[in-house]
RNA sequence: GUACCUGUAGCUCAAUUGGAUAGAGCAUCUGACUACGGAUCAGAAGGUUGCAGGUUCGAUUCCUGCCAGGUACGCCA
């Protein structure tokens, strides 16, 4: 029997070959679950599989006579060179030496994708994140939802998906009859001309202090709010106009950031649509009175009462995510809806998903949460004053960079230096949140934010730029030599473990799509750099004789490819000079 | 009280979702300077994976119970 198998995860690839060899040992029901992963250590080859040792107790059989079988019954497959049983039972797989160099020709001259597949083609998905909170600058908790949401954005359009990224503001809460009472009674309107948010944020802390002090103020600031959401011509003029000048900055951050959106529709955009939905609830026994407010109990999902409409009449965030998932079904048809937000909010999605389920909405519905942002001293919130603008953080780290540049590279023209330096900053900045597991917490620091060495972008892009770099010299002097038609060699430890790790490419980002977890591809890049970095501080490959240099070279255009693409499914840029 | 999350080297984090000797970075120590970019590389040291049980060939991973921290839980978003 021919090995016939599309490479596309290689993974995969080497997984299914091994479900053919056991398929005369093993029950039908267990060979699915049948599957390789890379070798947990050099020495046992490159791939391993460990389905004899699972399959022992249920066949009766010794694992190393299961694996024996399996070995002796799989196809021939040009790809692998030795398969040896060790241990308990262990398959190990070590690939061919030749295999591995046409599947890096192959993935070399796949100049776009890189062997990633397109497994999205023909599906939606639409992704609500960053979603600030208008009136309220923005801080450093915004940025995980900011970065982790765009870098899902990214991911899920290089997988084929057509993806509509939606900036859903809170321009619609309780915040905004606080404000208005603030801006009535304590407004600075040369403030609010020179540093508006400034002056909103300031307006709505002083106007918060007073209400939790004096009831008949929060009794007027909710009255506002039923005001406002009833129509109020001059509420809405203030509110039209916080919203405006909030717009400003938050545009002028997102073109910093290099985060863009299909969509900016806040909570306001659904507003019509409330009452109607709330009838449907209603008329469907999904929601009853209770308390004077009206609430959906979900005791079949085994989830707390949620308040869809509070005894003051206002409609509250509940209301306004169901409908708001009606809207996106109506309009756009998604196949999936991915929410990034922070923990706090999980029992409220599970609680929207739960209504949504029942009133007959199939589409997946997925809530990526992460940890909390956290300083040393506790929780920041905008009420206490204790926060850090998103501002300040990202012209910290411009300018850390900029410093570190300038030392480097004293030589390279002061705008270029400018320009390596937001990259260098703002990769560093968004680095740090991307490299490690989402769900757990953070405590922000400086000098973790911001650091240019070790685990972080810069790493990264000081990899690249000295592939670049080396790249160009190889064309000075061989300006005569085709280098994609030379034959890829690998000899060296060093250069197959590169080979072999380029090759991972596709599964990382599609497991970081898939998991929703960056970290996953951020991992994969460290560790491709830094296979890289060892193969290129112990190898020579420019002084190397013609053949064997022209392969190294093209290992390197092959690393330079994969980390610019990695980076910038980040979000983050590779600048050619560093 | 209930639910969810976290606990791994001095510090910050990994561990391919049950696999072989738990890996990186920072900090500490030792090497590599006629180099193709030293923002690097090679190496050393650093561990009772919060605690106690259980499940099995095998547990950081799954189950139970504790401990510590975080978050949420009918009128915030």
């Amino acid at each position: 029997m021919r090995c016939a198998f599309a490479m596309a995860i290689l993974n995969d690839f080497l997984s299914a070959w091994m479900r053919q060899a056991f398929q005369d040992c093993c029950p039908p029901e267990d060979l699915a679950a049948i599957a390789t992963a890379p070798a947990a250590n050099p020495d046992f080859g490159d791939y391993q599989c460990n389905a004899a040792m699972g399959l022992a107790r249920r066949l009766r059989q010794a694992p190393r006579e299961i694996a024996a079988a399996a070995m002796a019954g799989a196809p021939a497959c040009p790809a692998v060179a030795k398969l040896e049983c060790a241990g308990p039972g262990f398959i190990n797989i070590t690939l061919d030496d030749q295999w591995l160099a046409t599947q890096i020709d192959l993935m070399a001259h796949d100049f776009e994708r890189l062997g990633v597949p397109c497994p999205g083609a023909g599906r939606t998905v639409l992704l609500d994140y960053s979603s600030p909170n208008i009136a309220k600058p923005m801080h450093i908790g915004h940025i995980r939802s900011t970065v982790i949401g765009n870098a899902l954005d990214r991911l899920h359009r290089f997988l084929g998906y057509r993806v509509l990224a939606d900036n859903h503001l809170g321009d619609w809460g309780t915040q905004f009859g606080i404000l208005i009472m603030g801006y009535r009674h304590f407004a600075d309107q040369a403030a609010l001309a020179s540093a508006p948010v400034e002056e909103l944020e300031r307006l709505y802390v002083r106007s918060y202090e007073q209400a939790r002090a004096d009831h008949a103020w929060m009794d007027q600031c909710r009255a506002e709010l039923v005001k406002l959401q009833a129509g109020d011509p001059e509420n809405h003029r203030l509110w039209q106009q916080f919203v405006d000048l909030s717009m400003g900055e938050f545009d002028r951050i997102y073109r910093r950031l290099d985060v863009a959106f299909d969509l900016t529709r806040g909570e306001s955009f659904y507003h019509e649509q409330l009452p109607g939905l709330i009838d449907t609830l209603v008329e469907r026994g999904l929601a009853r009175a209770s308390e004077g407010a009206l609430v959906a109990f979900l005791e079949e999902e085994k989830l707390p009462p949620c308040i869809v409409r509070k005894s003051d009449g206002a409609f509250n965030y509940a209301a306004t995510d169901v409908a708001t998932i009606v809207s996106r079904l109506q309009e756009f048809q998604p196949d999936r809806i991915i929410y990034v937000t922070d923990e706090r909010q999980q029992l409220h999605f599970r609680q929207i998903f739960a209504i949504a389920r029942r009133l007959g909405i199939e589409a997946e519905l997925a809530h990526v949460w992460f940890g909390l942002m956290r300083l040393p001293e506790g929780t920041f919130s905008t009420r206490q004053g204790n926060v850090i603008k998103l501002e300040r953080l990202l012209d910290e780290a411009e300018a850390r960079a900029l410093e570190l540049v300038r030392q480097s590279s004293p030589a390279m023209p002061p705008a270029q230096q400018r320009e390596v330096a937001r990259a260098v900053g703002l990769g560093a900045v968004k680095y740090a949140d991307l490299s490690q597991n989402p769900q757990s917490l953070v405590t922000f620091s400086w000098d973790k934010a911001l650091a240019l060495n070790g685990n972080s972008a810069p790493y990264l892009q000081y990899a690249h730029a000295r592939i670049r770099s080396v790249l160009d010299k190889y064309q000075e002097r061989h300006p005569d030599i085709r280098l994609d038609s030379q034959p890829i060699l690998l000899g060296h430890p060093l250069e197959r473990r590169l080979a072999l790790h380029l090759l991972r490419f596709p599964e990382a980002v599609l497991q970081a799509a898939q998991l929703y977890r960056p970290s996953i591809l951020a991992d994969y890049l460290y560790e491709l750099a830094g296979h890289y970095s060892s193969f290129y501080q112990n190898l020579p490959f420019l002084k190397e004789k013609a053949g064997r240099r022209e392969s190294r070279v093209r290992l390197c255009a092959l690393v330079a490819s994969v980390l610019h693409r990695g980076l910038d499914l980040l979000g983050i840029t590779a600048p050619d000079r560093i």
